[in-house]
DNA sequence: GTAGACCTTCCAGCCCGCTGGAAGGTCAAG
DNA sequence: CTTGACCTTCCAGCGGGCTGGAAGGTCTAC
């Protein structure tokens, strides 16, 4: 089949098929005569399953790295058991910064509330964000 | 003061200090006899304010409207409020995210578990992974 | 013959917040 | 005089996942 019935059966865009290729996720398929991708009935399942793993959200190169031992005639189970692991673990890394971001914004919608603008001088810029991490016992460092 | 001394004070590179100049995040200091950059002790602070909302979440863009707010005269706290608001939002939101992904990883992570890789055929690449294969019968998907 | 639907390639840009490097100028110390 | 620290400019790239456009080839239908 051609790109545009692979783009049309798997819901993503020419474009975007061409790029997996060109990332490597899609190995380079047959061409026809006037030089047309050539694409086998098992590619819309490949893109289906890029779909599941990116839902996952497994980045491209580790679907790639799935796939890539797949296609080297493994089995990925361990592999794929391992991504998940760390994701599970960034997750949980990210959703601590979160709330703990969260928790600061609450902090200042707080003063914010409390805050007459006429004690916000021109020096402070803004009262309400000055002394944000001031108080902080222990400050999430680093931009993550 | 000049550029190192200010990188020094402030904690930050003086690539960054000349890209947030660059960025409208500070206006262009007047420059020495032999053209170096030369900064009133103001500066150390609007860098602090700048490090202050950048942990509160703000984005450099939403930082600069705070400064240009304040720059022009105008006391930016209700802008301000309204920023951390749609922050918080943007949290809420994206913290709903994650836990979705999280509750996803974690089904993978028990599939993967039960899975024995002999039936974790070429033409799926991935059963783990794979939705659409799923014969999991007590799997209510919800895509968040 | 001509429109238009499809395909091809390659290059560029998007967002975000920097970071690195090249190539040069300027100053103080030894 | 040389070394080295500092400063200047400009340009490029990173990662992630595409997306857009230009400029062209090819097929079908009318």
């Amino acid at each position: 089949m051609r790109i545009g019935e692979v783009a049309a059966a798997s819901g993503l865009t020419t474009k975007t098929i061409r790029f997996y290729e060109q990332a490597g996720l899609l190995s380079a398929p047959p061409r026809t005569a006037d030089g047309y991708r050539d694409y086998p009935g098992q590619t819309v399942k490949r893109l289906a399953f890029i779909r599941d793993a990116q839902g996952a959200g497994l980045t491209l190169a580790e679907i790639r790295s799935v796939l890539a031992l797949r296609d080297a005639g493994f089995s990925p189970c361990t592999h794929v058991t391992a991504l998940i692991n760390r994701h599970l673990a960034d997750i949980d890394q990210r959703l601590a910064e979160l709330r703990a971001t969260k928790a600061v914004l609450h902090g200042l919608a707080e003063r914010a509330a409390e805050t007459d603008p006429a004690d916000c001088t021109d020096a402070d810029v803004c009262r309400i964000l000055t002394k944000a991490n001031a108080p902080s016992p222990n400050r999430p460092d680093g931009p993550a």
